[in-house]
Order: C-alpha cells, then sequence, then structure tokens
RNA sequence: CGCGGAGUGGAGCAGUCCGGUAGCUCGUCGGGCUCAUAACCCGAAGGUCGGUGGUUCAAAUCCAUCCUCCGCAA
C-alpha cells in the first residue's frame, strides 16, 4: 500500500521502522515542527524526522492541519495515499483529511481502547496500578480516540516496570499489530468494532504538580506513582531541603502502620515508611547530581534512620 | 548569551569562604574471630583533587579559561 506515516515521538519509531522495512510504499512522513529543546533550548528534530530522513523520505512538519493548512491538505491529497498511519502525532486531523486515504486513517494508540483514550494513556495504565494494558489499532473518526478498532493486543505489566520501560515494549508491540492490521485491512479480513462509550476512560496530559509523593499513601500507590512517572516527568520528593527524584521503587513487605510516614527506616538501603508498608527506592536523582542507585547516594552522606522526607 | 548545581583513590561524599602533610563512609585485597553472616576486629593497596594557564615560598583551596555531567525552565 501507499502510505503517509504522522508520527512524532520515540513511541512512534518502531512503527516506522517497520513500514519502512514493510514492502508497503512510504509517500512521506509528518511530523511535528523541531522545537527549542533541552538545556540551552537548542532547536531539536523529532525522532521520527530523524529516521524518515536517514531513509530519504520526505518530511513535511505542518504546525497544525486545521486551519490556514489548505496547502498541505492539497499536499495529501496529492500525495494519493492508500492509507494514512498515525503514531503519537500530536496533532488533530481534521475530517477533510481522514476522508482522503481509500482505507481511512489507522491510529496507534498505547492502551486497550476505549479505556485511556487520550495523551498518556500508558503512564495512566502503570500510575492506575493495572496489571494488563496493551495496544490498539482503530480506524481514526473526529473524535478523540474514539474511532472505530481494527486489532488489539495485549500484554501484562511488571510489578516494578516503568511507564518508560512499558513505553518501549509498547513501541515494538503496536509496530507489529500495524503490520497485521495493514495486511489484514487490505484483504479485507477484518471488521471495524464500534468502541462501547460505556466502558470509556481519558487520560489526560502528566502534569508537574502530581509529581511530589504522598507517603501518606498505602506503599502500593506510591510505588505505582514512582513507576508511571518515571522517567518523565519522574516523581520526586524533597529530601535535605533539596529535590529529589525517584527513578525506579520496590515494595517492602514491613508492617509500617505505627511508623510516622515517610521516615527512612533502613538508611542504607532507602526504605521509607507509607500508611502501610514501605517503598525502597532503587535509582534517584538529587539536584544538581547525577543519577545514581540509592545505596551510592546514601553512601558518605550520614544520613540518619528516621530522617523524615517532607511531603504534603 | 534563559536560571542554577556538580567534577577529590573503584563508588558516594567532606575539605574550598579564612591557601600550609588529602580525610570520611563503603568497596577491593590479605589476615583474625564466629556454627554462621550484608556482622565484628586487625592490616594493606589504590588519588597528576576534570584540563590548561596565572598569582604565591607554597594551590584541591585564590584568579582566568576550556571540557564533561546534571537540575529548573521550555
Amino acid at each position: 500500500m501507499r502510505i503517509i506515516f504522522m508520527g512524532t515521538p520515540d513511541f512512534a519509531v518502531p512503527t516506522l521502522m517497520a513500514l519502512i522495512k514493510s514492502e508497503h510504499e512510504i509517500a512521506a512522513v509528518f511530523t511535528q515542527p523541531d522545537k527549542p529543546k533541552g538545556r540551552g533550548m537548542k532547536l531539536t528534530s523529532p525522532p521520527v524526522k530523524e529516521l524518515a530522513a536517514r531513509n530519504g523520505i520526505e518530511v513535511f512538519q505542518p504546525v497544525s492541519l486545521k486551519k490556514d493548512a489548505g496547502e498541505y491538505i492539497d499536499a495529501i491529497k496529492a500525495l494519493n495515499p492508500d492509507v494514512i498511519v498515525v503514531a503519537a502525532y500530536g496533532k488533530i486531523l481534521p475530517k477533510e483529511v481522514l476522508d482522503i486515504p481509500k482505507y481511512g486513517c489507522v491510529n496507534v494508540h498505547g492502551s486497550l481502547l476505549p479505556k485511556y483514550r487520550g495523551a498518556a494513556p500508558i503512564q495512566w495504565a502503570v500510575l492506575n496500578g493495572d496489571e494488563v494494558t496493551g495496544v490498539t489499532t482503530m480506524l481514526m473518526s473526529e473524535g478523540l480516540d474514539t474511532g472505530d478498532i481494527l486489532l488489539k493486543s495485549e500484554t501484562k505489566i511488571g510489578e516494578n516496570e516503568t511507564a518508560a520501560e512499558l513505553f518501549e515494549r509498547l513501541s515494538v508491540i503496536g509496530a507489529e499489530l500495524l503490520i497485521k492490521t495493514l495486511c489484514r485491512l487490505e484483504t479485507g479480513d477484518i471488521t471495524p468494532k464500534a468502541q462501547d462509550d460505556n466502558f470509556a476512560s481519558y487520560a489526560g496530559m502528566l502534569s508537574k504538580d502530581m509529581c511530589y509523593l504522598d507517603f501518606s499513601k498505602d506503599a502500593f500507590s506510591v510505588h505505582k506513582k514512582i513507576c508511571g512517572l518515571s522517567d518523565w516527568p519522574c516523581a520526586c520528593t524533597t529530601f535535605l531541603g533539596k529535590r529529589l527524584k525517584v527513578y525506579r521503587s520496590e515494595i517492602v513487605e514491613i508492617d509500617t502502620s505505627d511508623i510516622l510516614n515517610g521516615s527512612i527506616i533502613d538508611e542504607k538501603r532507602f526504605v521509607v515508611s507509607c500508611a502501610d508498608k514501605a517503598v525502597r527506592f532503587v535509582i534517584v536523582q538529587q539536584e544538581g547530581l547525577r543519577k545514581m542507585s540509592s545505596e551510592d547516594f546514601l553512601r558518605g552522606r550520614k544520613i540518619q534512620r528516621g530522617t523524615t522526607l517532607e511531603f504534603n
């Protein structure tokens, strides 16, 4: 098939890669404009652009496809795609674009729809402590991730798996699922199924004010918050007056109901008491310092047992 | 020039303001104790203090400059 690919971040890369390796023809790639990023605000290209450029694929970076985008819409028409594949593109496609391809627009979404429609489905699956999540391919409609479902692929979320790790796994699963979807779409061996809105939920964007850990909550919630926000924007706490990010943790099966919430009960392994049980920080990073294991972080820092972390 | 922090034996830190023999907690190696141990005791190795230039009798420390890493903000 003749394909236009639309995607932006790392999540979209395996899918584009799979398409490049497939027999399909990639007419063009659409991705977000370069943006100032990182220290020094250097202009940075999206990962998808890099990959496309390396493979000699034409790249479009419109600011919007909605307003004043006539030239881009004409360009899409001119490219005459059989299908438009969308993976974490980050822009709304107007009906005018959705109607162009013969087979429609296929979206790869990082959750089992209709659960977790929206921007951050993978993180929310981890944050909520779900045991299972997956990837869904669907035919895009005008609503936000409301299109008819084509295929799904499930996977279990590991006990200590971070959102970043799950991201990587799902991006690979998504790539495989998309290839399968295109194949069956082409042969007509697939029946789109409408989503049941009664089971729908939204996974909104992650905000910074949700990053602070609350040790008056149960250990499972604290642990899942650390996993779900890692490695961006990353759960954090205040330790000895400085901001400390926590990238990885595990639950320690100790009854801490008699111990003050947020106090360190093992000053060598960084075990912190929560409402019911304890959580051990595994990888941490203090502002200004590099990321390191909690053992390394505590070594030579003369922390006393019972020191408490600040939280609201 | 967006704001700020850090670079000291293998790891993590102190020392820097107020220049004067490089220290702490671990790890490693050797030995001891113990039924045993991530426990304890004794001993040892291991560092051009990020690089370069300058000031000084003397620089980890003061001045200049460069490199690397990181937090915030986007």
